[in-house]
RNA sequence: GGCCCUAUCGUCUAACGGUUAGGACGCCGGCUUUUCAAGCCGUUAAUCCGGGUUCGAUUCCCGGUAGGGUCACCA
């Protein structure tokens, strides 16, 4: 906990090159949950300071993915608070404020050297096999900057640098880690280096976490801040989130989604952000499944781990569920619904009835449900309504007790003794209680097994369902009776 | 290659010198007057290696090893 009254402060500060994955997005919980445990301000900054790699329509989905998971921010786009703007390419001047402070204490000059010259140091250092450090190549008399020329600091010390992070600890860096970074690019536009550090300062922020890339040119930071004459802010380090099954970090090149298509996939936004708070941090008892106010109420810099953590897809399936199985009934139907396409709703045969009446059934098989294809609940709906598809000798898989000889007669007079009992059941008592009990006699005689499997490949069309009497009722007595006769049909062709 | 960081079941993790090293997901097994699934119950399974310090190390120190990060007019 902080011991001083200073009112907490932090940011989430993302560049609109494309879409937010689960890195990004544990970078901007971590820094909300903080801000809310300690009621302090959490900011929404967008540094879009490389023209050149933005992605056009990346700032508005930044701003779905963070409404979707409720990672409200109370200061940032959309919300003017007292630092506005806060998109860096509109704060340009005070960028050039803070870099004629620079200039003028003799801490900035600008760069003599055209890019290929500096790919030329860069590439021997690279092949004497050294770190290529531009201050070696640092001109003797600083010319004046016309504002076209890129702006490099100076480095004012050349030391160690030691500082305190408040989840890796004591961490130190020598002097190989200093160097006369660029503040402001040729493009007159300022680099990620100095420009977070201005609007850090100008923005009060008091915490800046980040992912631990950053560790290593913390010294660079520091030795600004020295230059600037201001304290730093308190630095906490999140540690990285790596990929399933590998010990690579977890980036967009390795496979790392859109944020949005955990949506997409029938994912809650309360599941994701309790499975990726967890990632790398915990209450420190057994609970798993909290809520993100609960978790807010909780969360202590102190606990995050040091150590990356794999992305677990299991875990967030089963994890899923669990947020599933407490959503109200009306809001597990809605969410069905939702992931209903609409060629389906067409259907004659469709009712938001039957979507009431199947929840209960879909909802208990989501965790594996959503291994659907798309993994969309839409696919286990289709079948209920959509002629199923099989074939003889999958009707006749695990229907092993049966003669081979004449497995198929066997397999379609089971078939056709199903539909005689099916008929006799009145329309009013077509129920799944009163369908079992029904066929349940005739069941025992032939072999559970031996029946039911069929009668349920046949209803469905998969191996996998609710139970056949379930989906008898769901289907209605003409149309169980007509799938089952297609299935006899195929058997006996 | 230089520098920095990390290291407990397969995975996420608990244990802040003394525990039969705990929990969760998964796996495996069992149960349920219904095949799968779900559900419930249960079982497997870990302190990277080597030295110290200590009466005692998962825990503290050193060295290895392994993994990660970083050395841009990207963030």
């Amino acid at each position: 906990m902080n011991t001083d009254n200073k009112k907490i402060v932090t940011r989430f500060a993302p560049s609109p090159t494309g879409f937010m994955h689960v890195g990004n997005v544990r970078t901007a919980l971590f820094a909300y949950l903080w801000a809310k445990r300690n009621n302090g301000t959490f900011i929404l900054r967008i540094e879009d300071t490389d023209k050149e790699r933005e992605v056009s329509g990346s700032i508005e989905h930044i701003f779905e993915s963070l409404k979707w998971l409720g990672i409200d921010w109370d200061e940032g786009p959309g919300i003017d608070g007292p630092h506005a703007p806060y998109i860096q390419s509109q704060r340009l001047d005070l960028y050039k404020k803070y870099a004629m402070k620079l200039l003028e204490k003799g801490l900035a000059y600008p760069d003599p050297y055209t890019e290929e010259e500096v790919a030329v140091f860069r590439q021997k250092a690279e092949e004497e096999k050294r770190p290529f450090l531009y201050r070696e190549h640092r001109p003797d008399h600083d010319k004046e900057w016309d504002g076209r020329a890129p702006l490099r600091f100076k480095v004012p010390n050349i030391k160690r640098y030691e500082w305190y992070d408040l989840v890796f600890g004591d961490l130190s860096a020598g002097e190989e880690a200093l160097d006369d970074i660029i503040l402001i690019k040729g493009d007159g536009y300022p680099t990620y280096n100095f420009a977070h550090i201005v609007d850090d300062i100008e923005m009060g922020v008091t915490h800046v976490m980040r992912g631990q890339e950053f560790i290593s040119s913390t010294p660079k930071f520091l030795s600004i801040y020295e230059g600037l004459d201001i304290v730093p802010p308190i630095f906490a380090t999140l540690p990285p989130i790596m990929a399933t099954g590998g010990n690579k970090k977890l980036g967009k090149r390795d496979g790392a989604k859109d944020i949005l298509d955990y949506r997409k996939e029938g994912y809650l936004p309360e599941t994701m952000v309790n499975f990726l708070a967890f990632l790398g941090w915990n209450p420190g008892d057994d609970r798993e499944v909290m809520s993100a106010s609960e978790i807010a109420n909780e969360f202590d810099i102190s606990r995050i781990q040091k150590s990356g953590a794999q992305f677990n897809d299991e875990k967030l399936d089963w994890l899923n569920k669990e947020y599933l199985k407490k959503l109200s009934y009306e809001d597990q139907e809605e969410y069905i619904l939702k992931f209903i396409p609409e060629s389906i709703k067409g259907l004659p045969g469709f009712s938001n009835e039957i979507v009431h009446n199947i929840t209960p059934v879909v909802i208990d098989r989501v965790s594996k449900g959503l291994d659907v294809e798309t993994m969309a609940l839409a696919g286990e709906l289709v079948y209920y309504f959509g002629k199923p598809v099989y074939e003889k000798d999958v009707l006749f898989f695990k229907s092993s007790k049966i003669p081979q000889e004449n497995k198929y007669e066997i397999l379609a007079s089971y078939l056709d003794k199903s539909i005689i009992i099916v008929d006799g059941i009145l329309e009013e008592n077509f129920n799944k209680d009163f369908i079992k009990e029904s066929i349940w006699p005739y069941a025992e005689e032939v072999g559970r097994g031996d029946i039911l499997w069929p009668i349920r490949y046949a209803l469905s069309g998969r191996d996998k369902s609710p139970d056949p009497f379930m989906l008898m009722e769901i289907l209605g007595k003409k149309e169980t009776i007509e799938r089952l006769k297609s299935a006899i049909q195929i058997l006996t062709k």
